[in-house]
DNA sequence: ATGGGCATGTAAGTAGTTACATGATTTA
DNA sequence: TAAATCATGTAACTACTTACATGCCCAT
């Protein structure tokens, strides 16, 4: 099957910081990039074949039979530069939450408020995790960092947005069932 | 094909708010829940006919041959609210921007500064379009309004984030290129 | 020795997009 | 009357996920 030239980026990407076994990178994404970004294991391991056939990453032996390192060679960071400077594709959002929101009326005020509620506390969750991540990075005084800090703050600031618009939706939807209350 | 609960739930919304062609439905699932959902034709026509089979919608004649208006029956709305009432399905992000950004090492700092300058630019873009849509709500009195402005409002937080974290990584790469510099 | 985590890979299925084919109606 | 737009529908394709199959290696 044709590998996406998204999941190659993100593979030749992964290994770039530095090379793994296919396992690691799978976690290394889903822990890393996890916030913006996902790949499965039926995608990695075909774009592992497909960027190894071309000779832009290659195997190296471990310890341990039946696993190897890969690691990008010269040609995959030419080819990793290539993909990134591509255009990011315009994406196709689907957010259920404000999906369901939107027909709110036929799902009804509690419900709507749970879903916000639900919403605020991932957020403040997120918040956390990447307050430890932030430190991580800071630490951090790799030529990469500066780039990762980027990533990291634009999940703060859209993890804030959550948190404020959860205030107001609340505000709204109270209000909204304090006048519906009047009209019975 | 099969049919999503996510693609039902939103053509049987779209009908919700008034009956009308599948093509009408189109245009209105792009312009009003563009921002957040996406449906294409190749989902909607085929979703049309699963649930009119299903005695969900009904097919009302037009005085244009070969066209119909489409509009949801009593079942139907049971339905929806069923789907509503579904956990949102978790979502799997691929934000093409951060993840460029996250290796903007290889990419280099101009690129990425010009990423976050066009992000920039979306998001003022959308702030103005959302400040239309929002006089619309606002002056609309109908029990739908007060829920279509909670994802109004998620649109103008999520812009404002955008807007903020634009400002504060195009001061770290600017930071960034100075300290390379130096280092030259 | 066995159960759990590491590791690789494939097959079947799901979801969704794009491009195409067709024709009606309106408008310039 | 020609072009644009409204309208419906299908087929081929792409991308991605899930579940499965297999085996290694380490700790208990």
């Amino acid at each position: 099957m044709a590998v996406s030239d998204q999941t190659q980026m993100a593979v030749l990407g992964g290994l770039s910081l530095a090379p793994m076994t296919g396992y690691a990178l799978r976690e290394q994404i889903r822990d890393t990039l996890g916030q913006f970004w996902s790949e499965s294991f039926g995608q990695i391991y075909p774009a592992l074949a497909l960027l190894e056939r071309d000779g832009l990453i290659e195997r190296r032996e471990t310890v341990r039979s039946g696993s190897s390192i890969f690691a990008v060679t010269p040609g995959g960071v030419q080819r990793l530069r290539e993909l990134l400077a591509e255009a990011p594709a315009p994406e196709k959002p689907r957010n259920g939450l404000l999906l369901r929101l939107f027909f709110g009326r036929q799902l009804g005020a509690d419900a709507c408020r749970q879903l916000v509620l639900d919403a605020q506390s991932r957020a403040e969750a997120d918040l956390a995790g990447l307050s430890t991540v932030r430190s991580e990075v800071e630490a951090d005084d790799s030529a990469d960092a500066p780039f990762i800090l980027l990533t990291v703050m634009a999940g703060e600031h859209a993890a804030r947005a959550t948190l404020a618009w959860a205030h107001d939706a609340l505000d709204v939807l109270e209000r909204q069932a304090a006048a519906t209350q009047r009209l019975q």
